[in-house]
DNA sequence: TCATAATATGAGACATATCTCATATTGGCT
DNA sequence: AGCCAATATGAGATATGTCTCATATTATGA
């Protein structure tokens, strides 16, 4: 295709570690000028910048802006699924704790994966889809494994499955556009409320 | 400022029919561009053809995009908000009835409400701020109101105030984020599951 | 009907962002 | 040390989007 290229350009295969080092410098870099300007201000060139590498040097672990926000939405779903995962709680904390819990740990990053969201709608569909779908996927998974654990339900929640899905449903949606433009401490508080009193257990 | 300029530019009082038809083809096309193609694929070259007019009339009546989506905000938050308000039911119909039919009133805009959060996320906070403060509170206002007419309520929602705002809360939310990538109907569906859970009335 | 104000036009000035490429620098290996 | 491949550089080519302005067209009313 391009023929004579000495330089070998987009999604080189790192070989030294200097060069693992400037890939996940500009990763971390998109994640902190995603948060801190949103997806308008995060250009490749602050990008780069931040990363403390020079444009090229972007340009050479990336084909396209977008391939930088698809490593790191890769990179952070992968941690955040991992710490979802690792403090399930188990059958003997009561479940008002225990929901409470699983809110703070997915409030952790809450700056970025809004972040995130951003970069979602504003790129392809057919980009993330595969990713997020995957993200939800499990955390339904681990949202089942907990209702199971749960039992015996209050009537009415006998379908896991959609329970589960509500229950998910209704974190992303309170979490990210709840009226209540409080401190994420009081956020946390009054989801978990609202969850309490959907499982029927306040 | 300007000094000598002939013509007026921007925010232009309309004064014969002709331009109030430019006007609100303008505001009306902003909508459909939006909903279509997304913020980002809404340019003004493209809101000015669909509407029919040159860029340089767009701009007669718009100091600037941000100015038009400001107008159809406007527009569109008047018209959802009378639309929500004429079909709130009456006490004499069922809760589990009236919450659906509010749903599917909140639902006949659906695309173009996620186009307008779009705009509202890429664009200054203090643009919108106050428009959109503007509609919580009055559907929180319609919230309370409806729910003072269902009384007595289940316990453990006393606090109408917060039931009004976790109620939204709860809509806003799975509306948008719903992983339910089906119809509305079938989403409404869901919606109304859970809220008549939430309320403790299924 | 004609003068004048209102409105419309669209090429292009201007701003900004993405991405490229010819060249420079660095690190590993002998 | 000295060679070569890997990596880094950043000015600028290219693309795209916002907004302007000199000019053209249309409506109104005297």
């Amino acid at each position: 295709m391009k023929g004579k290229t000495k330089h070998q350009i987009g999604a080189r295969k790192p070989a030294q570690s200097r060069s693992r080092q400037s890939f996940a410098a500009i990763v971390e870099a998109s994640a902190q000028v995603l948060e801190e300007q949103g997806y308008k201000g995060a250009t490749t060139n602050r990008i780069a910048e931040r990363a403390g590498v020079s444009v090229g040097t972007l340009y050479q672990y990336f084909r396209s802006k977008d391939e930088i926000f698809t490593a790191l939405i890769e990179k952070e779903s992968i941690a955040y699924l991992a710490a979802i995962e690792k403090n399930v709680p188990g059958p003997e904390i009561p479940l008002d704790k225990a929901i409470r819990h699983m809110l703070e740990v997915g409030y952790a990053n809450h700056g970025l994966i809004i972040g995130i969201r951003e970069v979602v709608r504003h790129t392809p569909a057919e980009f993330y889809e595969g990713r997020l779908r995957r993200v939800r996927t499990e955390l339904h998974r681990i949202a089942v494994c907990f209702l199971e654990a749960q039992k015996p339900l209050p009537t009415g929640l006998e379908d896991i499955e959609l329970t589960a899905d509500i229950l998910i449903a209704i974190c992303e949606g309170m979490t990210l556009f709840s009226r209540f433009d409080s401190t994420p401490e009081q956020l946390i508080d009054i989801l978990a409320k609202a969850l309490s009193r959907y499982l029927g257990t306040y």
